[in-house]
DNA sequence: CCGTAAGCACACAGGGCGGTGTACATAACA
DNA sequence: TGTTATGTACACCGCCCTGTGTGCTTACGG
């Protein structure tokens, strides 16, 4: 209605049919998972006509690859970019996500596609690498020994939270957070016991 | 093909064909998985018809669950029950899992049929579950303080391995193990009489 | 030896799927 | 205004899916 993003071409079109399509995808994939979720019934969500889906995206591969493509703004920035926060802080308040995410949509596309070369699984993968860089980024500001390590540790403990969570039907995640406390502090070579205040360290 | 085990109702049958048929869907599931598994080329696989898969199983949904009940005796209790190791070794041995095991079959199940009341996917929070018990069990065996919570962690971990292995198509569980080995140390007081020394955690 | 049950071959139903063709309506912009 | 891009409505295709019906063959056990 009143803005309009820029379409696929750069022109500014009609009356956003994609992001309606978009939308309905995000709620659908994640409700009933990608394969179960119908060309039909996703149209039906979007009130868009199949023959506009097709027109916007070559096929359900593409609009899956893009769908997952949507959800960086939503979560790890967020975090990330807190300046409220020291570096510990942040690495922790990852593991702080907000009950209305039911799963990682990254690892259930991976598993469902079920095929290492589709655009959404290599996105996925990208994905992965680009969280666990910016946890190490992270803990190499907060002073860990080996900050690449630390991420990679931190990245996998969101992963297990993510996936217990999912098998299980209940929250993993403060369990995640509890082992991330425990791995932070012993990266960190300890100046002092209670450490917790700023560190500067040049950018 | 001599001996044949008991079949379904305690009768013994004609020709296995129920064991071809699970030994073809333990193949072909984790290959390709369950929803990209038609029971055409299951049945195919298993040189069974049909028909006769019909006879054994009321339907798909009752052949998953079947399926992977037979998951048991392959990897945990081989390594539970290995006596000569002790308890703290046996925690870190669950980490070494053969390079052939290619996913945790009880989350890409949970995952892929995306229904928390299929029978499968009961049974795979069930046997979470159980692996997180035998975890803490040894754990208290190893004098943890307290073991319900590291088996709880151990449990995250390898299913954080499983889960990034999947999707980053990289073998995470030397990265678990090394987490695991941090935890283990921590939670074990050191008045528990066994060669707990400071470890070096590998890279 | 024969009867019964297990298994087989084959065709088919019914439905959902991804994807398309065609003809028509509307919004934006010149 | 009229043109063009955008979206719509609806039927349709071919494919693969789970699941059956029917009739036939084989093996085992009494």
């Amino acid at each position: 209605m009143t803005e309009l993003e820029k379409g696929p071409k750069g022109r500014r079109r009609g009356r956003g049919a994609r992001e309606r399509i978009l939308s309905a995808s995000q709620q659908l994939f994640r409700e009933q998972g990608i394969n179960r979720t119908g060309m039909d019934q996703l149209c039906a969500a979007a009130e868009v006509s199949k023959r506009t889906a097709y027109q916007h995206f070559t096929g359900k591969d593409e609009l899956v690859a893009e769908y997952l493509r949507r959800f960086d703004p939503s979560v790890l920035p967020g975090v990330f970019d807190r300046t409220d926060l020291t570096p510990r802080e942040r690495l922790l308040a990852a593991f702080d996500i907000p009950p209305t995410t039911p799963l990682c949509p990254y690892i259930a596309a991976a598993v469902e596609l079920h095929d290492p070369q589709h655009p959404a699984s290599q996105y996925a993968r990208d994905y992965k690498k680009a969280v666990a860089t910016r946890l190490a980024d992270t803990a190499r500001e907060a002073g860990a020994a080996d900050p690449e390590q630390l991420g990679e540790q931190l990245a996998l403990l969101l992963d297990g939270a993510a996936a217990r969570t999912r098998v299980l039907n209940t929250d993993a995640f403060p369990a995640a957070a509890a082992i991330a406390a425990v791995l932070i502090d012993n990266a960190i070579p300890a100046t002092a016991g209670d450490e917790r205040r700023r560190e500067e360290v040049p950018s």
